[in-house]
DNA sequence: GGTGTTTATCGTCAGCCAGACGACTATGAT
DNA sequence: ATCATAGTCGTCTGGCTGACGATAAACACC
């Protein structure tokens, strides 16, 4: 590493971004914010912001999270909050010297996985947060509709790391309650990925993937149907073998 | 995203530091510089340096990639390159406001694979870098011998990136020549995961799959032994089914 | 030229697992 | 009572993996 010569190593701004996804409707959504300022005011960007002189970059995203959803992030170091508050981890760094026309800004993006919540909350104003599902800003190739800076391109990273990621391990539990069935996980995945699953075969391989699941011992009708057992997300984290997404 | 207000949120320095991995003599290899200057004077460090004021993240790390080892970075732009330069994607970013004692610093890693290399340069001093068994540094808790900052996290998480990685993407072969033999990439797996392998079967699992090589006609020697086929890394990048590491 | 060593490659077999799908169960709606 | 809905248990088959035997083609050595 070279000494610091602070003329030729400007300094630069470094902001986190959040890719907050949840699964609501049979849909998978990202929450998004309207910008009250430019540039791209009024276009929707992902909420983030800058990371405080003293703040390590997990806890800006945290603090992020609880300024512009109210969500609670979910600590590892605090096994008792388990299936409580959303799953987070880093994302991804994005740094191309344009993608912000005011100055240099460093944005490190992350990844929230929340259960499905009430309607979000921005600073009071209602309006100006909410969630959409993903396909409305993936799909589109123009502009109409495209989110602010290079928003688009984080969020589909963030959605193919998310769709990767269940595969190998139980973090579809994060977008559940906590305590749910094996049918509201299976839709979770369903959504997720976009595809239907077989119920029997997606049965089969949940309850059998050791510490995946663990009966509460209750049941519920909520979905209407034969009454379903309640499971709690189990201890495993990595799944093996993983889930198998299914070819197209 | 707030306003930017400078007194509320003071610039940071942005370095990358990059985990440059290879294989060579049967073990996973890192590539580890010697700080001529404090903190940590003396001691082994991961190459890096700070990004320069209108360079984006990859850019600059390939640049100190140059600079520092003269390895060439293969650009996924240029196909023709396949099999030449070292393939480079970004691991995570570090920004822990006690990392570096002097300043704010949030770095960017890195993580590079390469193929078997002579010994590496640096700046002219062929003695401020070397090749060292990750095991050098991933092994002991105590301070001896380990990495400056908190590089032996980083290095820790880049090898780990690399083990799962290469379960289910074509990338071991990025850390093989241009041409190589079913051997050859089976050693690659046996260094990188610390595990022998079923010569037979793996010789099974890659040619089986569809994509992964291409034969190039030619055949070698170089091990000893019966002649190899030679084979050329092929298009594809995901493997589906993955390469299974063995169990513990 | 044999003989042993090394590495590569082909085959066989059993077990596990996933996809396809039939059958039955337990609830609420009509 | 009947139907619709959702959950749960089984069966069968094909593909893939791990274990391992057998053969092939080079080199080293005597």
């Amino acid at each position: 590493m070279s000494p610091y010569d602070p003329s030729a190593y400007p300094p630069f701004a470094v902001t986190v971004d959040l890719v907050v996804l949840t699964v609501r409707r049979h849909s998978l959504c990202a929450l998004t914010v309207r910008r009250g300022e430019p540039p791209f005011q009024g276009r929707w960007a992902l909420p983030g912001g800058f990371v405080k002189a003293d703040e390590d970059l997990a806890a800006a995203a945290a603090r992020e999270l609880v300024e512009e959803t109210g969500l609670c992030v979910h600590d590892p170091a605090a096994p008792e909050s388990a299936g409580n508050g959303a799953h987070l981890e880093q994302l991804g760094t994005y740094g191309d010297p344009q993608r912000d026309p005011r100055m240099r800004v460093v944005s490190v993006a992350h990844l929230v996985l929340a259960p499905d919540l009430p309607a979000p909350r921005a600073g009071g104003d209602a309006n100006s947060a909410r969630w959409s599902p993903v396909e409305t800003f993936l799909d589109q190739d123009g502009e109409q509709g495209s989110l602010a800076f290079d928003h688009a391109q984080i969020l589909a990273d963030g959605v193919e790391r998310a769709r990767s990621k269940i595969e190998y391990s139980s973090l579809a539990t994060a977008f559940c309650t906590p305590e749910f069935t094996v049918g509201e996980l299976r839709r979770v995945y369903e959504a997720v990925w976009g595809v239907a699953l077989d119920p029997r075969n997606f049965h089969r391989k949940v309850t059998g993937t050791p510490g995946f699941l663990v009966p509460t011992g209750g049941t519920t009708t909520r979905q209407g149907g034969r009454p379903a057992q309640l499971f709690r997300a189990g201890g495993a984290t990595l799944l093996n073998p993983p889930m198998l997404r299914p070819e197209v």
